[in-house]
DNA sequence: AGCGTAGGCCAACAACTGTTGACAGTCCAG
DNA sequence: CTGGACTGTCAACAGTTGTTGGCCTACGCT
């Protein structure tokens, strides 16, 4: 796991083993970084090694000795800790708007969530490891704000739905009225929505 | 253009050209439907045009020959015509359960959005034609209900972040609380999401 | 019946993919 | 200084992909 801030040199690897930094760290990250961009550019499958290598300026072998083969490229590019705090300071009516920013901030500042949305698509693995961060961030907070923690997951897939399908017509299908948007108009309108569905009450099946 | 109706036999190509039914429609027919399966079932580069052939059980070379190449072939499985209605008679306060209602009818009606989203995230047509398909049925909706004609490309890209959203968590990630949720109860969510985005006021900008 | 033509299959192609192994320079510990 | 480990390069592999052209078959019109 390495930090949200994209990467201060010696980071990453030299913390997974506890040796001392190696001379190749940085060659490491430099493949780790030039990987991310495609993947988030161009899903995993059109994100080949060989492009990676040749972003990273270094030969396509290279990156198979230090992450073995594709997937454990893919694993190690996507390997971060995102760390939502929305810490249990917020009072419970400000909660919608408090994540809805924490989101789009998250999701500005790093390409990784694009990579792993555009991956997850195709890819299982990439699925699932979208929805583990999903769960493990949202979860938390829909117990605590939600009236009936029986709920709770239910009203953190609609969350869900509201964020990725904003991050998705913003960041990934590029719909131009959605690129357009203004950070704050965007959280405006979105706050509201995800502070419904966290704590409203369970409304009627239609009406 | 082909109905949404899964094709009575006799569709499609002959109505393109007015000549006489050809004896290989059927064949063309069951390219097209494995051609479907295939990519909302594994995206573009995955969907390999032996594996449709081999699906549809006739040569690789068949597919090449009636649809040209593989953007041919994905071009012609995913035209198709949607028709949205949301007739003008909906009263301006219901709009937005019964675009949601609709909305879910059509989609699981119907696998090709389903590839049309997954293809859409990584290769640029079929991103642009689900943003055609966006904008043709929800800008009419919006323009008619929302408040300032101004604001309709934004209400109408908040309506599709919601709703493209619930479709990626629930058809394409399936997140199991996404998948687990009834019907009627993600109508009773998100209609009152969309007729929001679609007919209130314009909130300031943050608060 | 005979024949043109459309439907279908087979084999092959060039390009590209992930992946591997052998080889050369370079650093550091002894 | 010398050995061994580490970093990096080059060339090649086996498999898969989209795509092509030639060939045989069988229908349907005259």
């Amino acid at each position: 796991m390495i930090e949200t801030d994209t990467d201060s040199d010696t980071t990453a690897a030299e913390r997974a083993r506890d040796t001392a930094p190696r001379r190749s760290d940085a060659t490491r990250a430099t493949i780790l970084a030039a990987a991310r961009e495609r993947f988030a550019a161009d899903g995993y499958e059109r994100a080949t090694i060989r492009a990676i290598a040749r972003d990273a300026r270094i030969d396509p072998s290279m990156v198979m000795r230090y992450y073995g083969n594709k997937e454990g490229l893919f694993a190690a590019a996507i390997d971060i800790d995102l760390r939502l705090p929305v810490p249990d300071t917020v009072p419970r009516e400000d909660v919608g708007r408090v994540f809805v920013e924490h989101f789009l901030d998250v999701w500005e500042r790093n390409e990784v969530l694009t990579a792993l949305l555009r991956v997850g698509v195709t890819n299982a693995a990439g699925a699932e490891r979208m929805q583990g961060i999903f769960k493990q961030q949202l979860m938390p907070v829909a117990l605590r704000v939600c009236p009936d923690p029986e709920q709770a997951p239910a009203r953190a897939a609609l969350v869900s739905s509201q964020m990725l399908g904003m991050a998705l017509t913003r960041y990934v299908l590029r719909f131009p009225p959605a690129v357009d948007l203004h950070r704050d108009e965007i959280a405006a309108w979105l706050a509201p929505t995800v502070q419904r569905y966290l704590t409203a009450a369970h409304p009627g099946r239609s009406d």
